[in-house]
DNA sequence: GCGACAG
DNA sequence: ATCTTGTCGC
């Protein structure tokens, strides 16, 4: 699929990184979602002992049967170690690579890791959305920012992410007995939608969404042979 | 200044 | 993220 060249990636000072997400942050797209998506995948980002090497993967599913229509990944060297609040620019290069593959023209897709709950609003599924032009979602594992009261441990039950009176994201109770994800709107969508498609893809069973878990085990997968 | 800190 | 066996619990 071809990407919109927003801004170079490779070789940038944590300064210009940091100039980079204050000159995106007001073009962030708050858009609702006009029709139900038909093709929605799931982007991970596996790497191995030495973290340099890493695989992208992008597992594509329709939205209504939840069935598997497209895989694709890319393997190389990432140039950058990981900083939080930088996620974007250690991953992006690599998930490009893969979606330069991707022939399946997806709807929407799912990050590993945060969207707007970051000190700037361009945690990696936003930052991401510039680049793909279409809606994103950030599911991550564990907090980064922001203050949030905990879900009851009721499955489907969320409390809301803030930074000061700013909602910025979700804390969600996808499965009983464990712990929260955290679900925050990429780009072009709004919090309400991302909300509510991640809840289409938790049956309850699964801790996470259904994209987002094919991803990373394929990633796993791939991992030990390639 | 100190501690926290997505993947 | 990754390194790792058994083990507690539904």
């Amino acid at each position: 699929m071809e990407y919109r060249k927003v801004h170079p990636l490779e070789d940038l000072s944590f300064q210009e990184m940091t100039g980079i997400q204050n000159r995106l942050r007001p073009q962030i797209s708050d858009t609702p979602l006009v029709k139900e998506p038909r093709f929605v995948s799931g982007v991970d980002i596996g790497y191995d002992t030495s973290r340099k090497r890493g695989v992208a993967v992008i597992v594509t599913l329709d939205f209504k049967s939840m069935e598997v229509v497209d895989t694709v990944y890319a393997v190389g060297d990432t140039a950058l170690a990981y900083r939080p609040g930088y996620l974007a620019f250690r991953e992006l290069p690599l998930f490009l690579k893969a979606w330069e593959k991707l022939e399946t023209d997806t709807d929407l897709l799912f990050f590993d890791g945060h969207g707007r709950i970051h000190p700037r609003r361009m945690g990696l599924a936003t930052h991401a959305g510039f680049f793909v032009d279409r809606p994103t979602i950030g599911i991550a594992k564990n907090p980064f920012f922001g203050r949030y009261e905990e879900p009851e441990n009721v499955p489907g039950s969320y409390r809301y992410v803030y930074d000061k009176e700013e909602k910025i994201g979700a804390v969600l109770r996808s499965k009983t007995g464990t712990k929260p994800i955290f679900v925050s709107a990429g780009n072009h969508i709004t919090l309400e939608d991302s909300l509510r498609i991640t809840l289409h893809f938790v049956s309850g069973e699964y801790k996470i969404p259904m994209p987002t878990r094919l991803a990373d085990s394929y990633a796993k997968q791939l991992r030990g042979e390639s």
